[in-house]
Parts: C-alpha cells; structure tokens; sequence
DNA sequence: GCCAACGTTGGC
DNA sequence: GCCAACGTTGGC
C-alpha cells in the first residue's frame, strides 16, 4: 500500500462537497510530475485530501476506489484522473503550519514543493498526520 | 537545444 | 492582492 496527499483549493472542490458526494473523480491535473503520481496510485492506496490557500489544512482521508484512466473533461490523452472515496474525516485538521513545526515532516513536499498537487508520502510521514490529525484508521 | 517570456500556483 | 517559484511555450 502506498500514500499519498492531493491538494485542491476549498473554492473549487471542498473536502466537504466530497463527503456529500460520496465518491469523485479526480480531474484537472496538468502538470506531469503530478501526472505520474496519478498513475502510481493503486487501489486501496490512502489519500490526504488537503485544502490549499483558504485554510491550508489536512482535512480527511480518502482512498483510491479506481485507478487511473483517461481524463473525461479533455480530449487531449496525455492527462489522467483517479477516482477517490472519503474514508474518515480528520478529528483535528492538520494545518500547514503544524507540518512544517514537525521535525520529522520537513522533507515532504507539501513543504518543499509547495506548487505540486499530488505528492507520495512515506508510510512514517502518513502515520505522523494521522496522529496529529487525532484520527486512526484500522490496517495502517 | 537553449533560454527569455509568459502563465499559473499558492503562501504570505 | 502581491509576488516568488516554477513549469511551459516558442523564437532563434
């Protein structure tokens, strides 16, 4: 199993909307760093969902449901998206601030690569956000 | 193939 | 709302 953290703007699609919805796919990725993430992802792999500049915080957990497959919202076949489904909303959201205060969370990207938008986390990194998030999961 | 110009992202 | 960082585009 591998981890992961995406990130979307709260004013575009909210981790709230995503728990309303149930399940979504995972669109407008256009960056081939972000990309290639994409296509890593396995089922069942774990997601943070975190909200970028209104908030800036860790909300929740999501899962891979589908793995990639062709972007509907463009012809253009070099773009892809997941589907993702809510897990378990964070008991305290993890803001920016706490990860970077973290001595163990300083080499991920969400810090030093703030512009990427999917980004692999190590199986250390998932379990220090969980516990700050004040949240367990069964099986991780 | 280099690099300047431009557009976008996201923290502040 | 500003601007630094970074990715992409296109002229040469």
């Amino acid at each position: 199993m591998n981890f992961w953290l995406v990130k979307q703007e709260p004013s575009k699609y909210s981790w709230e909307q995503f728990v309303k919805d149930k399940e979504t796919f995972w669109d407008g990725v256009r960056n081939y760093q972000a990309r290639n993430n994409l296509k890593e992802m396995k089922k069942g792999d774990l997601v943070f969902f975190y909200h970028s500049v209104v908030g800036k915080e860790i909300k929740g957990v999501a899962k891979v449901a589908r793995e990639h497959y062709p972007d509907p919202t463009t012809d253009d076949e070099r773009w892809v998206v997941i589907d993702l489904k809510p897990v378990k909303a964070f008991k305290n959201a993890v803001t920016l601030d706490a990860v970077k205060e973290h001595p163990k969370l300083q080499d991920i990207a969400l810090i030093k690569q703030s512009r990427l938008s999917v980004m692999p986390l190590t199986a250390a990194e998932f379990k220090i956000i969980l516990k700050l998030g004040d949240t367990t999961l069964a099986g991780v």
